[in-house]
DNA sequence: ACCTGAACACCGTTCAAGT
DNA sequence: ACCTGAACACCGTTCAAGT
């Protein structure tokens, strides 16, 4: 047995199981997620993660849960309601900018302990904002679903983005192909794609975020 | 050779292997659509799918195209700029519920026609409605996203339940799962859980849109 | 030019067997 | 109780061979 694979030591523990999972899905993204490559970086059989973990699913929403949970553990801050919600949802993207994958991850188990908690941070400052009780639900609503929206977006960017690819590089690409677009079927595409060589996608989502809240703002 | 699988006797093409596509896409949702599956239908090899197809992520968008494709094309009604935009929002919300998978799709090949068409038909609306230029992209895209979060949201609750529960039932079952959350600290989300066994999807998509619209219209 | 279908290189997941 | 790792039942994709 001297040409066997070394094995660990120690004892296996879902939180073990979750650290090398993130470290290999911000590696090299959600393809590079396998139960042999997570059983080879723990040093230990596929099947031994079986006992931790129910399933691929189970896994990828633990470190949905994890990343998610210390953004929001970073953000009680006691800061007045409308500075927290631009806080929290800073938090989500960048979060979500770091590791991308927890954004094509967010809409695939939508009522897990990640989601809630958005859901009601949000919701809670929104109450504490004065909004209407009528239009509280649907309030919350409007903003976890935009960020949402943004953050499947960006997972999508960077799944098609190779990792070593300059952003502005990236960005200018796209720019040059919404330019040579049919002007007759593609107008505003057209027009807006120097804005998009130029723009700050974190900007942008705040000026997103700011809309919502003014459009809230009218209904009191 | 009396023993030989049918095969189809009339040439196939893209259109043919996309509309296939959707059947299956529709009935069994993503997981069902196999090359397998596919070639089964079409009564023919594997293989000759990749004759028409590059590969399955093609295949898919493909079948997205087409799918908000029809969407578009019904929706270039002459309305005041306002109601086209709720018009378009709805048609794509529309398309998702009855193409759950469609969902899904938008958000991974994030600049695929479909996604222009819609950026397009909505950004020119907003023109229309006078919105001043420095704040037309951002009014846009927070449109735009808004709808992507909705449509990934409701395709992933698609994907959540199997296909012939009853909506009704599991909003229940979610509102009861809320509703026993810890009240110290969850009070907002156990606070709407009544609303949400009651709420209409389809209409708080479209007071989402409204309250985007709003602040929009704060912009001048 | 277009189609066939076996073969290849992967997956997630299971499970008898070990400690 | 926890771990091993071969085995199973799938995938997407390729490709030599056919028509």
């Amino acid at each position: 047995m001297a040409d066997r694979i070394q094995r660990r030591a120690d004892a296996l523990s879902k939180e073990l199981i979750v650290a090398a999972a993130i470290e290999i899905l911000d590696a090299g993204g959600e393809r590079a997620l396998t139960f042999r490559a997570l059983a080879a970086r723990l040093a230990t059989g596929s099947g031994a993660i079986y006992w931790h973990v129910a399933d691929k699913n189970d896994l990828l929403a633990a470190a949905t849960d994890e990343v998610i949970g210390r953004v929001m553990a970073g953000a009680i801050s006691g800061a007045e309601p409308r500075e927290a919600i631009r806080a929290i949802a800073l938090g989500v993207f960048d979060a979500i900018d770091a590791h991308p994958w927890v954004g094509a991850q967010l809409h695939r188990e939508p009522w897990r302990s990640a989601m809630l908690q958005i859901c009601e941070s949000i919701g809670g400052r929104l109450q504490a904002l004065g909004v209407p009780e009528r239009g509280l639900f649907d309030a919350a609503s409007a903003l976890v679903n935009y960020i949402l929206g943004v953050a499947s977006q960006n997972a999508a960017n960077a799944r098609l983005v190779p990792l070593e690819t300059d952003r502005s590089d990236f960005l200018a690409t796209v720019a040059a192909r919404w330019a040579q677009l049919d002007p007759a079927e593609y107008p505003f595409v057209r027009q807006v794609a120097a804005q998009l060589r130029e723009h700050d996608d974190r900007e942008q989502f705040l000026a997103g975020i700011d809309l919502i809240m003014a459009g809230i703002a009218t209904l009191r």
